[in-house]
DNA sequence: CGCCGAAATCTACGGTGTAGACCTACGGCG
DNA sequence: CGCCGTAGGTCTACACCGTAGATTTCGGCG
């Protein structure tokens, strides 16, 4: 089988995928083909090049939305649809924002994105600031500063012990923590939902600002 | 002079500020300081412990809000001051997003923020949401899927060919490009009131939310 | 002085991306 | 058929990286 860009870029996603972005090596990649490293580069201008061009496949594996008379919904639907597929391709994220400039299919995304905006009427100015304040949203991260469902799910003991200690230090982030772990109130914290919460807080908020205008 | 771990920390902020986190390495670092590479390693456990600890130094830099009675204004200008923080050292965002976990400093930062909004009167699992929400921009993080103040900004000619050509593929984002750069309406694209603008949306949808309940 | 422990250094290993020379197979053409 | 140009695969080699492990240096103290 003839070595190829799209069997090189499938191999190198699927490697990312398995083992993680920081073993996708040239040497690697090569090893995964049964190729000498070097013969990547017949195709592929140089790495940066390689990890342009799966981010470009990536993100254009993310499913448009059904066409929508509310664009809410629309854009709502886009956006689950563009995390879904950053959730199967963890390391993903990362080599985006590692991207100098946007890639072919990202621009194609973002101009979906941008039609379902304006589509709903929102001016021009208002939709700039949304693309702004929706930022690296449109492409599914959920930008968390830091993984919350910390303490590991299961252990609700040693989860409980280490919400005390943190509570001695940092007691606002304390009971948080004892919160969060099911002690206290809000049971666990699921990610999708506190996704979808900031989505409808954005999304609200610029509807609120379009009917002001 | 003698090294110590200040000192390795200070240069290697200095180094990174200078010349980009990519230029950092050990060998560099050393050379930096006129010194073995390897004497790094009595100060610091490895690269990542380095990383760890240089994150921790700039997230330190950043200024704790004037105490307010308004605990909108304080968390504003919080995060604006730990804008202008990661504004210093560009490198710092991408490293911080790297670690796996939290360093002292960001700890301390995210306790203060946490106590800002608890001391507004916001109930525990709104404040969980607001923390979610607000995601890494409570660090500063302005997290622009791409660079928008693009087009060089002096260069008004090129910029408006750039757009028209961009409307070809694609339209919307055509449109926008044009009208950013100033040739149609908005004139410019300010990275600041982007961010003030989107987090005072979120602000304001948090406090709607607050009221409401 | 001698000794000890910590800090600094030296050497070396296995990894990385990739430049440049080399080889090889194949399609077109006289 | 023979030839040759070219595209793609391979080989070797270089400069860099992080760091393990052995070794040397040096300041303070008995």
């Amino acid at each position: 089988m003839a070595l190829s860009r799209e069997r090189i870029l499938e191999a190198a996603v699927r490697l990312a995928d398995r083992d993680g972005i920081e073993s996708l090596s040239m040497r690697r990649l090569g090893q995964e083909l049964g190729v000498d490293p070097m013969s990547l580069y017949n195709h592929v201008r140089d790495k940066e090049g390689l990890l342009d061009a799966i981010v470009d496949v990536v993100v254009g594996e993310i499913e448009p939305a059904e066409v929508d008379t509310d664009w809410k919904s629309s854009l709502r639907e886009t956006i689950l649809n563009a995390r879904r597929t950053m959730l199967r391709h963890p390391w993903a994220a990362r080599v985006i924002e590692s991207r100098a400039d946007p890639s072919p299919s990202t621009m194609r995304h973002m101009e979906r994105v941008m039609d379902i905006i304006r589509g709903g009427g929102l001016p021009l100015d208002l939709a700039h600031h949304a693309l702004h304040v929706l930022g690296s949203r449109v492409l599914g991260f959920s930008q968390d500063l830091f993984d919350d469902s910390d303490g590991v799910p299961r252990d609700a003991e040693a989860a409980a012990m280490l919400a005390r200690q943190l509570a001695g230090s940092y007691p606002r982030l304390g009971e948080l923590a004892a919160a969060v772990t099911h002690e206290g109130g809000l049971g666990g914290c699921d990610d999708d939902v506190e996704f979808a919460f900031g989505l409808d807080l954005i999304l609200d908020g610029l509807e609120r600002l379009r009917t002001a205008a």
